[in-house]
DNA sequence: GAGATGCTTCGGTTACGGTCGAAGTATGAA
DNA sequence: TTCATACTTCGACCGTAACCGAAGCATCTC
């Protein structure tokens, strides 16, 4: 009976709403405070400060004290590959809906801070159709032709490369139910393509938004066929 | 604050202790009637008989009556994937703790009907190496070498690409934190290994025992280095 | 038919946990 | 120092849902 990892306290973790809404805001990778996460929940911050020592508790945040402030953010990829699976389970559910929002988001949203939705997976089928990235046993790999695209698009590989955190990493987009890439190389083209203002992300939500001229160098940029 | 779909219900329905028991003693990919459920969640039939309807309810699980008896199991793939990824998680947290049963299960355990654990992504490793298998965009696909050495192997691939089923399919090991094969392919294979008599399966848990040729049959077929 | 077995519905109890108000502790600003 | 802001702890309230006993269907066996 008594089987492997205790799956039913983690998922009671994110069962709640308050803690999955705080949970889904930080999906987008950036580190929030207590007080924000609290507007986010729909909660009082009383309530929210329970909620996230809880979290912390069960690893699934980590959180970095910085003066009178607590900025919580997911403890590392996992998390956020977990959540989107429980997305892609929750989406089934409920197949009919599909609100005008959900449009903006199926098509393009930041994803612990790198691109996913259409566009995502669709870069990354461009960058594995062109062998600039092989997807190997674990994880997809650059490529030698690859890490010369991504350095021409503007990427410092080298920076990267110092970094202890992988470079490339699938993701399996809940809404596409197709692989987009993740890691911090993931994280980099979406930075890239910000600075280049191609897109503009959305406050409100997780949706990312590639203006027009942004929409045509990203077809042109990450063609598939 | 209301984005994509609702994590919280069908993480509340994987929450509850009862019900996890009931959907990891489904994980093996065998269905079971109701009142083994009830045994194994530890609870009396009738409330076993509520859970199973909300988690019918929910989209989790699959219902099929026959006689007066009704077998429930996993609704599809997807939730198997879902729940290895929440124990990936959920590993994480008490990562000190490795009970005895654990081992066995690290080393090989059943998953929705498909070899998982260090065999199971040693497997995978050794079919990649060989090429064949090679990592496509969205899922393994199998090789021409590869479909003669699985033919070889002794899986009937004509019965197999019969099925609307995907042949293979990739899971991410929560103890390993690697890839191993799903799919049909994935349960075709381990079929065959029992056919073989190379393994055996404990019917108290998850987890599969390799007798003595077994494991060296084993390792001579799914070689790594 | 009668009896057994598998599953479900109903009602009532119980307990756990989410919630907020009020008050308390840190940190920074004036 | 004094005040404001950010977060936490405490206590009390309340609602939900998990649970089982008892009774009710449905299906198979004899």
């Amino acid at each position: 009976m008594k089987e492997g990892p205790d799956i039913s306290r983690v998922a009671t973790l994110i069962g709640d709403p308050a803690r999955a809404n705080i949970l889904t805001a930080l999906m987008t990778g950036v580190a929030l405070t207590a007080t924000e996460l609290a507007v986010e929940a729909g909660v009082t911050p009383q309530t929210a400060s329970g909620h996230l020592a809880e979290l912390v508790d069960g690893g699934l945040l980590q959180v970095r004290k910085q003066g009178r402030h607590k900025y919580f953010a997911l403890a590392h990829g996992d998390v956020a590959v977990a959540l989107e699976s429980l997305m892609g389970l929750a989406s089934d559910v409920r197949r009919t809906r599909t609100g005008p929002k959900d449009i903006a988001l199926r098509r393009a949203r930041v994803c612990y801070n790198h691109l996913a939705g259409h566009l995502g997976v669709q870069m990354f089928a461009s960058l594995t159709q062109r062998v600039f990235l092989r997807n190997d046993v674990d994880a997809p790999v650059l490529t030698d032709t690859g890490r010369a695209f991504v350095t021409e698009f503007g990427v410092d590989l080298a920076a990267l490369d110092a970094m202890r955190a992988p470079l490339c990493r699938s993701c399996l987009d809940w809404s596409e139910r197709r692989t987009h890439l993740a890691g911090s190389l993931g994280r980099a083209m979406l930075a890239r393509m910000e600075e280049l203002h191609w897109v503009q992300r959305d406050n409100q939500s997780r949706a990312l938004i590639f203006n027009a001229q942004g929409t045509t160098a990203f077809e042109k940029a990450f063609p598939v066929g």
